[in-house]
DNA sequence: GACAAGCAGATTGTCGACAATCTAACAAGA
DNA sequence: TCTTGTTAGATTGTCGACAATCTGCTTGTC
């Protein structure tokens, strides 16, 4: 018998549609931070009623992207300078943790799925597509994260992405500049592959740190700014 | 004019009191792993409409701790051998992290919480009420991670420490022994007092190494288990 | 007896309407 | 003028009913 791989069915409740169409909106930045969602509008413009609406709602309140005061309202959740650091010194302690579990787990699977997203962020960056850089970026780096065999941590990093993703797409909103060189994670890859584990580890922090001196430049910005709506 | 705290009033919402409800009933081993939720039985033993329970029910999905089936129920999560370990082995890297960047940190109010819980957790020991001492020994380690001064390690750590206290109380309920010494937290909490913070993040490692021990085999016996309902 | 089709019951997902609460504008009084 | 009470409008929270889906049983056929 041939072996397959059926990939899992789509959840076909409006609930889970509704949940993808706004987390995409908020990790783009359409959705500007501490803007309010109106729930009758929303759901009429998706020609939806509030009911899954207000779950949808629910589940990414609890996601953290999304910050709900009773009566008040539902919020996308501020930015502020030290939001960025304190996710990004958390990454880069997750980031140590999964290399160390997976490295021993590398397999020839492993380095032909390192090359795929590899080959995925140089497409989105010969595209000029940022939105797709940053996804596709965070998909590589994730990788670690899916090999270290551990759900829990799996799951914190993915809670943890969300909110750089949305950090990195409103630095690149905000700056509105072409996009990095498209070879970024070249050494990245690289150590990856290789043999001394330290060294890469060692990589994965300062790698890190770069993008991360950009980002805060962003946030610094941000921090003098007033929660409006 | 005299400085006053006031707490912040307490969310009035049905569904906060539910999500209230159904955590300390998941944690505390009343609803079982694998036990499905009923909607319509519960919300009736709530007396309470579907509405706010659902709601209640995607946060404590997102939560960690139930998991949903569009159409078919949702379910307080399985916990395996792997579950306990992931859960741990991700703790001591965290412990690690919250000791080095509470450490500067302490201060008066630091020292004098930290005898304050630990008092709690001599008391709930001396009244053998178990439910109680896994909830204060784990608000007494919870501390470094308040004082650590960095939002998304202490979210992540409470999204961890619902996992922990669930699988304690799964032990304790399972072993359905006496409680453990009285004084199993003084060394800890000596060492948090003290100036060495190399030595107090090795206890934190080996300590929970102990309790580790005990729960893995709980663990096991867990592995063999089917999942009914 | 084995198996597929179809039916009935139970349960989850979704809807539209009502109740509770908040906000902001306005009026009244010190 | 400032403060306080009131009120109207908008928005969120909750409810009960209906629709969609699943599960297990029954029935009919071979």
């Amino acid at each position: 018998m041939a072996k397959l791989d059926f990939s899992p069915i789509p959840d076909t409740t409006r609930r889970a549609e509704i949940v993808a169409l706004l987390r995409r909106a908020i990790l783009t930045g359409q959705l500007e931070p501490g803007q309010k969602l109106n729930e009758l509008r929303i759901s009429e413009q998706m020609r939806v009623s509030r009911a899954p609406l207000r779950e949808a709602m629910r589940e990414l309140v609890q996601e953290g992207i999304l910050t709900s005061i009773p009566y008040a309202g539902t919020f996308v959740i501020d930015v502020t300078a030290k939001d960025i650091i304190d996710a990004y010194s958390l990454n880069k302690v997750l980031d140590e943790f999964a290399i160390e579990l997976a490295w021993p787990q590398r397999d020839r699977r492993f380095f032909d799925e390192l090359d795929r997203r590899h080959e995925a962020v140089k497409q989105a960056t010969r595209a000029i597509d940022t939105t797709r850089q940053i996804e596709t970026a965070l998909q590589l780096h994730g990788l670690i994260y899916e090999w270290a065999d551990n759900s829990v941590l799996l799951e914190t990093w993915q809670r943890l992405t969300s909110r750089l993703q949305m950090y990195f797409a409103l630095h690149q909103r905000a700056r509105n500049e072409p996009v990095p060189a498209e070879n970024v994670h070249e050494t990245y890859v690289a150590l990856m592959k290789g043999s001394e584990m330290r060294a890469a580890q060692r990589h994965a922090r300062e790698h890190i740190d770069l993008d991360f001196e950009e980002l805060l430049g962003y946030a610094r910005g941000l921090e003098k700014r007033a929660t409006k709506n």
